[in-house]
DNA sequence: TATCCTTACGGAATTCGTAAGCATG
DNA sequence: CATGCTTACGAATTCCGTAAGGATA
């Protein structure tokens, strides 16, 4: 029994069971994957895999159970190498965090910057992605800490917090004729071509479901997963835009051309997450990182929702 | 970073540093414990054990935090051992029972024949100890299954579950003047010199703090581990027995010549309790001996007091 | 027939034990 | 000087990649 063997079968699993992208992923060869996982079946007495002939067909029950350890044991071991990091170097290594891009975009940039000035020794690494890659990322020790809008609550084996909110605004060009109203309804807003965020992005749910409440139906003319784009859809007045109001902090006007309209009165207020994998051992500086994203998240506020059980308890005792 | 890493580490610990001895241990050379250690510190980029000149003083700090994952590490990798055997002997396998003398001599032997009649491929091996012994042969994987009737509570890293109560019983040879007194009061025992278990076994610390609460001076004569061996100095007549009522079950008078009378109302009720490692994967056949040490425990009743953290919430709901 | 897992085989790297070296108490 | 950790070295083993075999879809 090794570390290997481990590996190699939690690869396979995420690779849908196909030895040879298995191979491919960790720089091996193909055989000695399946070596490797034939004799961890030998050693343990049971078939982690089902085959048909010579293929694998799907995980056996014996073999779910043991890959719950084989998951448990790899998630420690990333953290024993974090333990060595974190001492050996002291306040410095790389720090992932897994992302979408209105995040990476509008929000970390600054929190960013902090932490490279407090820690210059701390490289920082970007991975975006969707909600659920973020959430995958994090599970698999490819990030450390992951920050979304959606979805990161409820993904079994994270811890997410509530870490900024934020209202959606609309956007439009300075001559459209929303440009004028300062307090736009769901009626008006829904009179017009839309231009927003992608389904799994940036609180549309939000959207969708203001719409579907009032029994209005959005026309949604495109979707895209980053406000730039949006903006730029805007620009050429292919409707009005519904963003982030991150999105528009720094420009609202961008030279003049568009306007925008806080109408959280009408999709609510959305809230953005940081997402731990649960268990996790973290580094100083990650949490000197927390800290910079939002100054509730705190070293004790964190450690204690990691250490919770599935579960999650008081974990949003605070209200943003 | 290997399994073979983390077993020296570990073993390391629980002998003292001494790598001589751990290498002894292990049945491999000396050499290759220091330099696989080595060899980790070196990969982790950290110190685990302090070193003077060539001697190791303790484990350093980041080392203690290390030794955490490394356990955790090890506990998962038995327990995917136990499922292991668990799917691939069908109800078959070895139960290693760590308990006391009492237990294994007067209370085990019938749960004991009885999941051997009903699963007859089950191997029992009986671990005796003192309660101490007990928790250590849980905690290091040596044993699955504890029972004692003290200090299980309270130990980090295990659960421990209520199995059954009993009381004391005053053991006299039947010509001494206590055979005749239905109901001893605690004055009339103090008189006698006193034969009973030594003070980490059976219930003893209830002895000595009913006397201590009395203010009475106890007179023991002698210390025994065991029921057998206290039965035959009182019958030398050393003085007066105090034993656990399961230790009289059978022969209350073997022969005539020993009277045993009840003395609950003097020293309070005893609980004997189970005790298993937290987080620990139970095959089926430890669920169905459990199930025959008490009719409570019941295999919801154990998975859930094993899958808590560390702090006990209801486990103990139940009375005996 | 194309994909994909298993078996076979051989060279290379690793492992591990013995022996020697050296520091502590 | 006795104990105990580290370094040195060489034999044996294990590892791992290429090539071939066989099964499925």
């Amino acid at each position: 029994m090794n570390l290997h063997q481990f590996r190699f079968v939690q690869e396979a699993v995420r690779r849908n069971l196909n030895l040879t992208e298995t191979a491919k992923a960790l720089h091996t060869s193909q055989p000695g994957i399946s070596r490797a996982i034939l004799e961890l079946e030998e050693e343990l007495g049971i078939d982690i895999f089902a085959r048909h002939g010579k293929r694998l067909r799907r995980v056996t029950e014996p073999g779910q159970l043991a890959l719950r350890s084989i998951e448990l044991i790899m998630g420690e071991v990333a953290n024993l190498r974090r333990i060595g990091e974190e001492f050996s170097k002291q306040d410095a290594g790389t720090l992932s965090i897994a992302t979408t891009h209105s995040q990476a975009r509008y929000f970390l940039p600054e929190p960013v910057a902090q932490l490279r000035r407090k820690l210059p020794k701390v490289q920082v690494v970007l991975h975006q992605g969707t909600p659920a890659d973020v959430a995958r990322m994090l599970l698999d020790d490819t990030a450390e800490i992951g920050l979304a809008t959606e979805s990161l609550t409820d993904v079994p084996g994270l811890v997410s917090l509530p870490c900024h909110a934020w209202q959606h605004v609309l956007v439009v060009p300075a001559r459209h004729r929303l440009a004028q109203v300062e307090r736009p309804t769901l009626e008006q807003v829904a009179a017009e071509p839309l231009v927003t965020y992608h389904p799994s992005f940036s609180g549309r749910s939000r959207i969708d479901a203001a719409f579907l409440r009032a029994r209005l139906k959005a026309n949604i003319a495109l979707e895209a997963i980053d406000a730039d784009v949006i903006k730029t859809y805007v620009r050429l007045g292919m409707g009005a835009g519904l963003v982030s109001e991150l999105a528009v902090r720094d420009d609202p006007v961008s030279g003049g051309d568009l306007v925008a309209r806080p109408v959280g009165h009408l999709f609510g207020p959305n809230t953005s997450r940081v997402a731990f994998k649960r268990g996790a051992y973290l580094r100083n500086f990650v949490f000197a990182f927390a800290a910079l994203l939002s100054e509730r998240l705190t070293r004790p506020v964190i450690e204690r929702a990691i250490a919770e059980r599935e579960g999650q308890a008081q974990t949003d005792s605070f209200d943003l």
